[in-house]
DNA sequence: CTGGGTGCAAAGTATTTGCATGAAC
DNA sequence: GTTCATGCAAATACTTTGCACCCAG
């Protein structure tokens, strides 16, 4: 990834350099919740607010621009929005690993299980990653 | 389900009627938010307070009475602990559905990509039930 | 230039804590 | 009787809002 103008642009949301910044942080660390994004963003910006932060956090999830990752026992992160995939999160040091996996299958049972008409499915496993094994 | 008490008293916590009015309440309704597990307490404790809800929210999680499901776009609900299982949520009417899935496979899956130790997988439907169709 | 973004302060909502009283075991 | 739960009030944490000023397009 690169030019975050053009990617914010697309999603019709003004290039500013916080939400330069926001995005930047995101593609680089992959998954922050909000308290690390303030924190990476006060280097950049000395007098940045909360309410900046939560304000574009908003307006990026109304624009598909970002995603809200729901974690068991933690914080909410938000990642760039991507291509569908599932997640994997350290239960020891809360490293998160994004993988794709085929999830039709699945799906299908438990739409005939369910009787409902899926429209997405979020998966995230909780174990130990490599390194705390 | 019926004897609530011994329930209690098998995850070492008391059998207050503030307790057992909850386990009733998961139990008859399946999956409560706060808010409604508050207001649902209401009618039978004039006085109970959120407090109370919230610590005895706590202390059921903690001691794995009950569970919490982490919904995308809404607020969080509990459960009573059963078997492993999986959810579908109707983004319509809020209609919560356990469903019993295999998921032996996607988990060999996802620890083959992820080489983590997988110890569980929390995997959430959204969609539309077959009322709201 | 103009619409929308930023930062600050304040408000609003959600959750936790301390403490005196009361109930479970 | 002893331990722990309850309910209230207050404190803390989290998130949103209003507004004056400023910047991206």
């Amino acid at each position: 990834m690169e030019n975050y103008t053009v990617l914010l642009h697309e999603h019709h949301l003004k290039a500013t350099p916080q939400r330069l910044e926001i995005a930047y942080a995101l593609d680089i660390y992959g998954h922050i919740n909000i308290e690390k994004l303030y924190t990476i963003l006060l280097q950049k910006f000395k007098t940045i607010s909360l309410a900046t932060i939560y304000k574009n956090i908003n307006l990026m999830l109304d624009a598909s621009f970002i995603q809200e990752v729901k974690i068991p026992d933690a914080k909410s992160v938000y990642e760039l929005t991507k291509e569908t995939h599932s997640h994997a999160i350290c239960t020891q040091c809360s490293h998160i690993e994004d993988l794709s996996l085929n999830l039709n299958n699945i799906k299908e049972n438990a739409s005939s299980a369910t009787q409902f008409q899926i429209k997405k499915a979020d998966l995230i496993f909780s174990g130990l990653c490599k390194n705390c094994q």
